[in-house]
DNA sequence: CGCCAAGTTCACAAATGCGCTAACTTGGCG
DNA sequence: CGCCAAGTTAGCGCATTTGTGAACTTGGCG
């Protein structure tokens, strides 16, 4: 099951190039999705399971890495504390 | 006491203009306000300036470094580019 | 003291996020 | 092939954030 997850992964990667580190800046419009979805496929959960530890359905998860314009704060801390992670902030020089 | 708090930190922030300028989630709700006030006076203007560089009021940025309960990451983003600085976020283990 | 700039707070309206259900893909596996 | 798990998407409400104007503090300064 964990290859079937690197697989997914490794497809994923293959389809939309995208991955980025776990950076940010210029317009995270949907950088952020990619970030949680990392965070989340690092955790090797799905999204159903994300969806279960933070009390809400797998559609929103799927929201909320492709198609978040815009997101609270608070739920990106709620994602990251599932993950067993902290979210930190900083503004920095442009 | 949060006032005198916000007082004593502006007030040192002027004098030694060097603070940190990031900070970590706990409890993000006052913290980011705190963080967004520190780069405002920081950046020396005030929250009517700042109000007018991001095309809003002076009410809304006030209430946003005080009694913010939660916030969007675009908000945050406005201000922090209308302050020349980049916003960046990051999930660390916990 | 009185004035003024800076900031705070309130209440209402407008915008937008998020939860939910439900239907639809897609790939893997027997 | 048919089934199933994992994801994606759309639409609908409700909840929350953000914009805004106006009234109210507060500190500094003449």
């Amino acid at each position: 099951m964990k290859d079937d997850l690197d697989k997914y992964i490794s497809r994923r990667k293959r389809r939309d190039g995208k991955f980025a580190g776990n950076f940010e800046s210029g317009y995270q419009d949907f950088k952020v999705g990619v970030l949680l979805r990392q965070a989340r496929e690092g955790a090797g959960i799905t999204q159903e399971e994300l969806a279960r530890r933070t009390k809400t359905r797998k559609s929103s998860i799927s929201r909320l890495e492709n198609h978040a314009e815009d997101v609270r704060l608070s739920t990106i801390e709620r994602v990251a504390h599932a993950l067993g992670k902290n979210l930190i902030i900083q503004l920095v020089e442009a």
